[in-house]
DNA sequence: CTGTTAGCGCTTTCAA
DNA sequence: TTGAAAGCGCTAACAG
């Protein structure tokens, strides 16, 4: 089984009879080769069925015209995200290097990033959930070590670090608002987990909104998930014991929505007379829940999208910053989508 | 803003005054160091903070310890699957290249494995799912040209063909032979779409099963769906017009059962009294379905573990012929799940 | 045990 | 418009 040799820039030189530099013209459409030789070579180049190897080039020109992408269970920012990332590099002309980050924690940042640089990604996207103070190597000093662009995903702002990110806190105040307009007066929340800055900040805006509106909030008004469904319930059982005047729940995710219909109807409650729920994602199943659920939509494939053009635009600044680069952009906001764990007929603008 | 160079292996002979050569042995770990000399390099390293670059070792070994890993909307084979595939992959030390082939379809193909090759991946896993003739280029002799160990998830097995996948026939008949020693005797189908080869051998597993059961299949026991909740609804309302004996589904996927709950919870039926349902995949949410779901669940992690553990094992026979490999396997079995959408009671061995 | 010499396949100078 | 030469950072093959 032998394996037959890849055709050089050099093989196809020889058999065109001119120099390997003249063929790397013409493969890089430079204007300055005469029509008939770049005939001569693209002809040469047919016969020999030859492909420019993207290793050595990358190896030669020091970058590689890929992004480095370390995630966490790939399924935090789900396959929508991913999709999206995907989807414009490739529109881009950036292939995607995977990484996933393990649970165990910060002793693999490091070697996780060197093992990218090693491989020279001309960027990196941190795709991994910031939970509790697994960003804090951010203000290590560390970052400002790393010699290529990087981007971060749905993590708190902060100094010298570019992040692409849903406004949680304008989600939670969304949800919890519609809420108010429908009239409820007792509103719980089940939370993600607290650790979560998308959770955290989701609480916040539930928060808030009921702060400016002029009612209590109270420790007892909220009870803690971890994003399941199964979490959804058991959190959902004991927001009802410790708040009896419960008459709506907004809900940190759908799933956990999911959990809290169902302990809602073992329960006797009916949706969404007795209590209103509204979740958080717009999954595709929460329009089959039992009923219905209304949420808030994000829009994950437009998240990854955005974060890929925000870090090729990066890229593009520092490989090229003569030339001035325009960064498009994707709106990132939340839309209500109203169902039927909500009563009808609210008027919402 | 200057870019500092990173150290090269010639930086680091300087420094430690001895050849490059000697450099490499020493980060190879070669035995072929005196202690004295090794930690001489090794002091220099880290000094210079001198790591090796992948990008010139590929080049020059010709391999890149990387898989080039190309899907389809990634979330058809779910989050699972590809997380299976990122921890296996790196656990046996290679980068994955990620590539989403759009639906457009087979004229991106080529190209697609070219920019894989061009990049001198070491092996390539397929994991697009087989819809229609869309991998009907195997036969096209393309698959031999290609110089690179290639393995397919979950299509048809064919000549030639490396591929890991679930028995859904097998998995099919799983369901549907539960349902009878439930007792039932009017078990229709929901099947996914039928060019999809998975859902096609799901339907012949229902099929058989029901024939040497002694029991007629007819056409208008089957209803097709697209995989989503939606679509199973629709074809819920279809299968009972058709079938109005009913009074058991089995379902090709867990979100098409979401549907058909609803759908049926609707039309007043009692589950599982009047219908039995069970679905196929065991996603996390059907726990918490209303009622929660009977099953068929498949690992999906495992299905992307083995599928790297063969490609990795095909790539270590081609670059060490010499050596026996030997291929650890992952048992690749669905298992009945039962809940609460079929009756109680029943003895399964 | 260590060093020397090539060479991987391309791009980037610099000359002609 | 073309070519020659050097170099990217490493490994492989051969000497000493």
């Amino acid at each position: 089984m032998l394996q037959i040799k890849r055709p050089s820039i050099v093989d196809v030189a020889e058999l065109a009879k001119v120099s390997k530099q003249t063929v790397s013209r013409v493969i890089n459409e430079s204007p300055n080769v005469s029509e008939k030789t770049r005939q001569r070579v693209l002809q040469a180049i047919e016969a020999l069925g030859f492909r420019r190897s993207e290793l050595a080039r990358n190896f030669s020109q020091g970058r590689t015209h890929s992004l480095g992408v370390v995630g966490r269970d790939l399924n935090y920012f789900g396959t929508r995200t991913y999709i999206g990332i995907a989807r414009q590099a490739e529109a881009l002309g950036y292939s995607l290097l995977l990484k996933e980050l393990p649970e165990s924690g910060i002793e693999q940042i490091e070697p996780m990033l060197n093992a990218l640089l090693d491989r020279h990604v001309d960027g990196i996207l941190w795709a991994v959930p910031e939970i509790a103070d697994n960003h804090a190597w951010l203000d290590s000093g560390l970052l400002a070590r790393i010699p290529v662009p990087m981007v971060f995903l749905s993590m708190a702002p902060r100094q010298e670090a570019t992040v692409v990110a849903y406004d949680n806190f304008a989600g939670g105040e969304l949800a919890t608002r519609y809420l108010l307009d429908c009239g409820r007066k007792h509103i719980g929340h089940i939370a993600g987990p607290q650790e979560w800055w998308d959770a955290s900040e989701r609480q916040r805006g539930w928060e808030t909104t009921l702060q400016q509106a002029g009612m209590k909030v109270l420790p007892e008004h909220v009870a803690m998930g971890n994003w399941d469904a199964a979490s959804g319930e058991a959190a959902f059982h004991r927001l009802l014991a410790s708040y009896p005047a419960l008459d709506a729940v907004f809900v940190a995710n759908d799933k956990m929505a999911l959990g809290v219909l169902l302990a809602a109807h073992e329960k006797g409650l009916r949706i969404p007379e007795d209590l209103a729920v509204i979740g958080f994602d717009d999954i595709t199943e929460s329009a089959y829940f039992h009923p219905p659920l209304t949420t808030i939509f994000q829009d994950k494939a437009a998240l990854g999208q955005q974060a890929v053009k925000t870090l090729a635009h990066r890229i593009e600044q520092k490989f090229q910053p003569a030339v001035q680069h325009v960064l498009e952009s994707t709106p990132l906001t939340h839309q209500l989508i109203v169902r039927k764990t909500t009563p009808a007929g609210v008027i919402k603008t």
